[in-house]
DNA sequence: TGCCTTTTTGC
DNA sequence: CAAAAAGGC
C-alpha cells in the first residue's frame, strides 16, 4: 500500500522542528519516522558530545509532545539509514544538506543506494542562508574574499523566509522489532564521567530548540543595540551566544537573519551582527569549494612553514598557564564553558601559531575537542584565517600582542580577573603584564613561557623564509 | 579584526 | 619634543 509507506526524516546538523525544509517535505508526504544516526566514523569533540546528548534529548522531547519520537541508531551511517528504510518500508528518505567532503560523500552514496532500491531520496537547503553554488562571481567561480562575496549575497536580497514548524504532523508507529536496534541518548555514552568536567557547560548552556529561541529573542531585545562596539569586549555579555545553537541547527541562520533584520536594514549594529552570520556561511561555502580546507593549507606555500614541535608549550597553552593573562583567561573560559569570546579566540590563535610557532592544526584540534560550537567548516576556516594560510586571511605579519590586546579590549581587567583569580589582586596597571609587578610569581601564576618580541621576530623570520 | 619603528608635523 | 602619520613586516 504505497499511501501508507512512511517517509524517514533523517536529522543531522538540523536538530529543530521550525524552519526545517526536509521535515516539512516529509510531513507533506504522509507519516514520518524521525531518525538520527550516531556514527563513530564521524567523531565529535568532548564538548560537542556533551551538547549532542542534550540536543537529542530535547529533540525527542519536542517530537513526543507532537505524538512522535526520535529514533536514534548507533553505527555506520550508510548501513543504518538503509536498514531503517528497509525495515520500515519507507517510500522516501529526506534530509537537509551538509557541506563537508566526507559528509557529502556519505550522503551521495546513501542517496544512490536508496534510489537503487526504489526508495526516493531528497536533500534540502536548510542550514545556510544560501547554498554555496548560488553565490558565484560573474565568471561563475567561487569567491575567495569575504567582502565581495558578502556584497553578492546582499545583492540577492533577503534569504528565504523561515518555514513554520509542521502543524499536526503524522508519525508512523515504530514496530518493536525495529525498536530493538534503537538506542537512547544515554546509551551513546556522550556525557563525561570520572572526571565530570561538564559542570561549567551545564551552568552556561541548555541545548535544544526552545533554548535557542529564548537566546535569540533575548539577543534581539537586549543586545543588538550596541553590538558593533560592545562585541569586542570579552568582559561584556554583548555577543549572541548563538554559535552552538547554529552548529547543531537548533535555530537556522535564516531564522536568525529575519529576527534581526526586522530591526531595520540600515542599522549599523544589526548589519554588523548579520555579517558575522555571513562569515559562517562563507566558511561553509569555502569548505564546499575547497574540500581540503579542514586539513591542508589553502595557501600551499605554508606547507613549508617550519612549525615547531613543543609539547610543553602546547600543554601550557591548552591549560591556560602561558603567563599571559588574556591568553590564559581565554583558554580557561574555553575549558570551563566550552566557548570563548571571539576577540580572545583570535588572540590565543595568533599566540599559538606565531609566538609559539605551533601548527594551526594543533590548535584547531584542541578547539574541536573543547568548543561546543566547533564545526567542520568554521573551526578550520578561522584557524587558517588567523594563521595566514587562508584564502582571505589576515596577513602573517599581523601578530596580536597579548598585552596590547588585553589593555585595549579588557581595559579594566574584569575578564582576566574572572578567569585568572590568582592575579585578581593586581592593579589594572599590571593586570595584563603581571611580571612587571615584582619578581615573585603572585599566587603561583607562571612566568611568561615565551618572550613576546623574540617570538614575534622568530615567526616573522620563518614567514619571510617561505 | 596589528605591531613596531621611523619620519613628519605642529607647537 | 610629543603626537600623529607613514611604512615595512
Amino acid at each position: 500500500m504505497p499511501d501508507t509507506a512512511p517517509t524517514i526524516m533523517w536529522f543531522r546538523d538540523d536538530l529543530r522542528l521550525g524552519d526545517n525544509p526536509a521535515l516539512c517535505d516529509a510531513v507533506s508526504r504522509g507519516r514520518v519516522v524521525c531518525l538520527y544516526v550516531h556514527d563513530p566514523a564521524f567523531p565529535l569533540g568532548g564538548a560537542e558530545k556533551w551538547w549532542l546528548h542534550g540536543a537529542l534529548s530535547a529533540l525527542d522531547h519536542d517530537l513526543r509532545a507532537q505524538g512522535g519520537r526520535l529514533c536514534i541508531m548507533a553505527g555506520d551511517t550508510h548501513e543504518s539509514v538503509l536498514w531503517l528504510a528497509a525495515r520500515t518500508g519507507a517510500g522516501a528518505v529526506v534530509w537537509n544538506r551538509r557541506y563537508g567532503p566526507r559528509a557529502r560523500q556519505v550522503d551521495t552514496d546513501v542517496k544512490a543506494a536508496l534510489k537503487a532500491r526504489g526508495v526516493d531520496a531528497h536533500s534540502h537547503p536548510g542550514n545556510m542562508l544560501h547554498e554555496p553554488w548560488q553565490v558565484r562571481t560573474k565568471q561563475g567561480t567561487p569567491f575567495r574574499v569575504f567582502t565581495p562575496w558578502w556584497r553578492a549575497v546582499q545583492a540577492k536580497g533577503p534569504p528565504l523566509p523561515p518555514l513554520p514548524a509542521p502543524d499536526q504532523p503524522a508519525f508512523a508507529v515504530v514496530p518493536p522489532e525495529i525498536g530493538d536496534r534503537l538506542v537512547r541518548p544515554a546509551d551513546l555514552a556522550l556525557l563525561p564521567v570520572r572526571p565530570d568536567w561538564a559542570q561549567g557547560l551545564r551552568a552556561q548552556w541548555q541545548p535544544g530548540e526552545a533554548a535557542a529561541h529564548a537566546r535569540l529573542d533575548a539577543f534581539v531585545a537586549e543586545r543588538v543595540h550596541g553590538y558593533a562596539t560592545q562585541r569586542e569586549l570579552p568582559a561584556q555579555p554583548a555577543t549572541s551566544g548563538l554559535s552552538p545553537y547554529l552548529r547543531f541547527g537548533h535555530v537556522s541562520p535564516r531564522q536568525v537573519w529575519h529576527a534581526v533584520e526586522t530591526l531595520g536594514p540600515g542599522d549599523q549594529d544589526s548589519a554588523c551582527f548579520l555579517s558575522e552570520v555571513g562569515w559562517r556561511d562563507f566558511a561553509h561555502a569555502t569548505l564546499f569549494d575547497f574540500p581540503g580546507m579542514g586539513t591542508g593549507n589553502l595557501r600551499p606555500e605554508y606547507d613549508n612553514m617550519p612549525w615547531r614541535h613543543d609539547p610543553v608549550a602546547l600543554r601550557a597553552w591548552q591549560k591556560g598557564k602561558t603567563g599571559y593573562p588574556i591568553i590564559d583567561a581565554g583558554m580557561r573560559e574555553l575549558w570551563h564553558t566550552g566557548w570563548m569570546h571571539n576577540r580572545v579566540r583570535m588572540v590565543v590563535a595568533s599566540f599559538l601559531t606565531k609566538h609559539l610557532l605551533l601548527d594551526w592544526r594543533v590548535g584547531e584540534a584542541w578547539f574541536a575537542d573543547t568548543l561546543v560550537d566547533a564545526d567542520a567548516a568554521s573551526n578550520p576556516f578561522n584557524w587558517q584565517w588567523v594563521a595566514g594560510c587562508g584564502l582571505d586571511a589576515a596577513p602573517y605579519f599581523r601578530v596580536f600582542n597579548p598585552v596590547a590586546q588585553g589593555e585595549k579590549f579588557d581595559p579594566a581587567g574584569d575578564y582576566v580577573r574572572k578567569w585568572v583569580p590568582e592575579i585578581a589582586h593586581l592593579p589594572n596597571k599590571y593586570i595584563h603584564a603581571p611580571w612587571k609587578a615584582g619578581p615573585s610569581a603572585p599566587g603561583g601564576y607562571p612566568a611568561p613561557i615565551v618572550d613576546l618580541a623574540g617570538g614575534r621576530a622568530r615567526a616573522l623570520a620563518a614567514w619571510k623564509a617561505l
